[in-house]
DNA sequence: ATTTTTGCTTGCAATTTGCAAGTGCAAAGA
DNA sequence: TCTTTGCACTTGCAAATTGCAAGCAAAAAT
């Protein structure tokens, strides 16, 4: 089910067809916030994305590297998801989308203050929180 | 034709709704390069988007308030395309797009240049590439 | 032993995509 | 002037993807 030929070797491009869609970078916020998730986390979200369509951009997430699953420590039924390095280093991008819409829509008071926070100090945020995600 | 309603109040999600797909961000990549294009232009890009598809896009684009058309100076058979200051100021995004893929991925040797200078200062880099795509 | 939870899969209608062909207007050429 | 070409789309239609609801097997809870 893997993309059989790339368009171009644009980089841009590149990374479209792998996140390039209205639901995958939702997971990977999903991460950056939580840490880690279960399929029941994401399903949770605002968003309200179907279960057949969550299925199928974890398992394309997970083969480009982007996340892996590990065992629950609680329970064999359960299943975590955490972001791999590859998908850490999406944090500089998951920010600027942040700054983009702030700059253009309403967003949320809480989500605000981090930005206010990034805006300090971008380099020791991402540093930070790339650390924070990595423990464990 | 536009987004009736929002799936959520998260930035991200309220980004994607717009630009969250494989060609629209493309079209900008396209008009950051280029600063103008005309449709014709789009079309001869190395990943060959369908004509249908790429009205479309552009129609969502300019409802959204990230590009423009304007007369093109020779003809009236022409439209230009070019980025509004919302459109310009995706290029941070844009840029750790590219970061992140050549992190991962190979990328053409006249990319990886553009990325060395951008490394060296990113926040000159920005300055200087957005008061370019500013002019005239 | 039975019910509930969890992480999916399946079926199917509706929407979107992608390809090819067509259209209308402007401009260039004969 | 008449015809042809170029340009910016639009249209038709098959194929793929999405979204919703229901189903399912294994594990956990009762």
């Amino acid at each position: 089910m893997a993309d059989s030929k790339k368009r171009s070797d644009c980089p841009v491009s590149c990374s479209l067809e792998i996140w390039g869609d209205k639901w995958s970078l939702l997971i990977v916020r999903d991460l950056m916030f939580a840490k880690q998730c279960t399929y029941g986390d994401f399903l949770k979200s605002d968003e309200k994305i179907a279960t057949n369509i969550l299925a199928s951009r974890l398992q394309t997430l997970e083969e480009n590297g982007i996340i892996t699953k590990l065992n629950h420590p609680d329970s064999k039924a359960k299943v975590l998801y955490r972001l791999t390095q590859k998908g850490i280093d999406l944090l500089p991008l998951m920010i600027e989308i942040n700054l983009w819409a702030e700059k253009y829509y309403d967003v949320p008071a809480d989500i605000k203050a981090t930005l206010k926070e990034v805006k300090k100090d971008k380099g020791k945020f991402i540093k930070t929180a790339s650390k924070d995600l990595k423990k464990q």
